[in-house]
DNA sequence: CTCTAATCGAGACGGTACGTCGCGTCTTACG
DNA sequence: CGTAAGACGCGACGTACCGTCTCGATTAGAG
């Protein structure tokens, strides 16, 4: 079973692989994979990568996207994109991890609050392309995915937070609508939305939708 | 340019394809490709696709599924599939428009109404398997997209309902937050939340985030 | 071990084929396969394709040309090629087997006289068309292999005639001379040699070179 | 129109093919086709490759063999043939093309002389394995197009020598003469009749039925 | 002049081979 | 060691033709 490897599936296991590799073998991940080569060459074939991949999302969907491609945009050597990274998907989680990880501590910083949303769209607004790219280029439903999992897990231990939802529910919510909004608003024209609206906006609807008391109504 | 056809694509038309068809050996897709025919064998071999896909749905992603792995499924022969569908992708949405169509429909006909909701749940409760194998299962992704453009087009005709939110935003946050509650429901235990319990959390969920007036607050 | 059938292999059966057909079939082929009916329709479809194949030999090697294309040719539905042909090459077999056994029957006739072959070039003549689709259109291997078995067959009873070759030699010799001097012929403009001179030429060339006896030589 | 490709239709481009070259993934052929790289396992793929062709043409027509068949044969997965071969008849034709020319450029260094001849002979006999699998097995066909062609082209430099034969058919006789000599040589038993004696027969059949000035003759 | 049976048109289908594409591995040689 | 270069195994893809198989709709030609 080879083929697309998707990353929406239930298989989408964050990173790492399993590894079956004979260590034996010279060639091979060095390590933990992941860039810690200090080998000035082993950066700048990481680095490269990177930026092609990033360059590429904004053209195209992820998925229509060659590994090939990836490399010759990087002027980097096939082969050489495999001892960096096992896959297409792991180049775009090393591409994408620390940045969402750097994002969703930034927002449980503070909690669900104004701030914690000021926070995340100043920090995402300070790297406009690159989200811009990773949400909206074709990584969207990778990126969506991986989020989710992670505001899950996040959220398992803050589980305390007041919400009129099925627990589950209310964390699906809140991060499905962070995104979108983040989504939205990198599509939008630069400067057309300041972090703070947009923070309002996140705020308001988190708050409203996800945690604030139900209201009692007559009906509709 | 080949490849995985991804289905959260940009390029992700939802439908046609332009049917290119020449010659006379049935080798290509039969005009309107949808069961038009009423040939027996052609209306046996569809529902055994569309069954087949279903089947396979459940078991893994969509793109994990292999065209070859459906009609062996399906009791089909491979070329017999591409008589049918152009792609993957095509038989998905053969499955899913119809469905998708009828949901729209039923959503919209009553607007963003509790009756409407609860119409749209029970539809989607009648059809519990169906669905969960579209929305939880491995065509995800794919089945998001497509609701939320069919949304934002439908919702480009409806567009003076009250928001206090930016108008294309709206449309993504409601949609979002219906086709979410709707997985996360059909993930749930059959018999767990009623219809009309998640009709109430979708109906309270759309109002409170995005038609209710913004609510006066002191702060946080 | 389907595919393509050629006519020049050892499998080349000159026609019947097995049969292996469970009469109990209706629409099968009606007893001799060869439009042995009086149906005026089946009489149509049957002169129609052996017309459209000798069309198309003016065109393309036999193997490039299509049942399909055959029949689109004809104006007849696929299925009617095969309820009166088994094959492509039954259909070019029956297309040739008569004119080649009346060749064959007239050059023997008369043995390997001036008068053989004259009468051979004279019938040939007559029926040019037909003959230079068969001979130096698409379907010349098949037919040189045809007329060679056939030679060799009619030799074995023939075999008295002087040659200082080795008997079989002489037989593909000769009838290799013939065939070649006759596909020459045809390819040339019509008028350029009266069948007296190709006559005179293939008698020539056979009786010089197969059945004259060896001349003295001085060395070269 | 894909379909058969045959060997001895009018199509029967000796080589080349345009060469299409463009991606970097090794997945087109490499240059010059044959065999240019030193690359060990590609001289191994080629070798292996050419083998299992010749040893199947020798149980089977050409024709009635499978890409697939011959990748199976060699141990070479079906891709790999494709990099070093357009078709199944480039390959044959890179089988064939380095003896035909050798024979040829033989053949014509004494003209057509006893020595000449005698050369031909030799070269074939050191060859019989091969030479039998190209002449008799299934690929005659091809090959004696192939030859023709080739004798042509030369004939056309060399076309002072005596015959009492309009030009063109001179070599065609000529030339069909020799290859059939040889063909019928190699299917007799090895050692049944010498180089010698088959030169000599050669030599003689094209002498007395091209060259020799006509005899007069009383008629019969 | 029907009525019955053969023939045909239409076209879906199973089947086999094709040639292409992208992935990830591996080998060789270089710096 | 890390790379470039690129052949290779692998397996899915989508296409092309083949020959078969319902189905009706005609259309003979025999009663």
């Amino acid at each position: 079973m080879k083929q697309e490897k998707t990353e929406h599936g239930s298989s989408a296991q964050p990173v790492v692989k399993p590894a079956h590799i004979s260590d034996t073998d010279s060639h091979r991940l060095p390590e933990v994979r992941a860039s810690r080569g200090t080998d000035p060459r082993q950066v700048r074939s990481a680095a490269a990568l990177r930026q092609a991949l990033l360059d590429l999302l904004t053209e195209k969907a992820f998925d229509q996207i060659t590994v090939r491609e990836i490399c010759a945009r990087a002027g980097v050597h096939n082969a050489t994109f495999f001892r960096h990274h096992a896959d297409k998907e792991a180049l775009l989680n090393h591409v994408a991890q620390d940045e969402i990880d750097r994002l969703v501590a930034i927002s449980f910083a503070h909690g669900y609050s104004h701030k914690g949303f000021l926070a995340l769209c100043d920090y995402v607004a300070a790297r406009r392309i690159l989200w811009r790219a990773l949400l909206t280029g074709g990584a969207g439903g990778a990126m969506r995915e991986e989020l989710m999992q992670l505001s899950m897990a996040l959220a398992a231990e803050y589980s305390d937070y007041p919400t009129w939802l099925p627990q589950e529910l209310s964390v699906i919510c809140s991060t499905t609508l962070i995104v979108e909004t983040l989504s939205w608003w990198l599509k939008q024209d630069e400067g057309e939305y300041s972090s703070e609206a947009v923070a309002d906006i996140m705020h308001e609807l988190v708050e409203s939708a996800v945690i604030a008391p139900r209201r009692p109504r007559a009906g509709d």
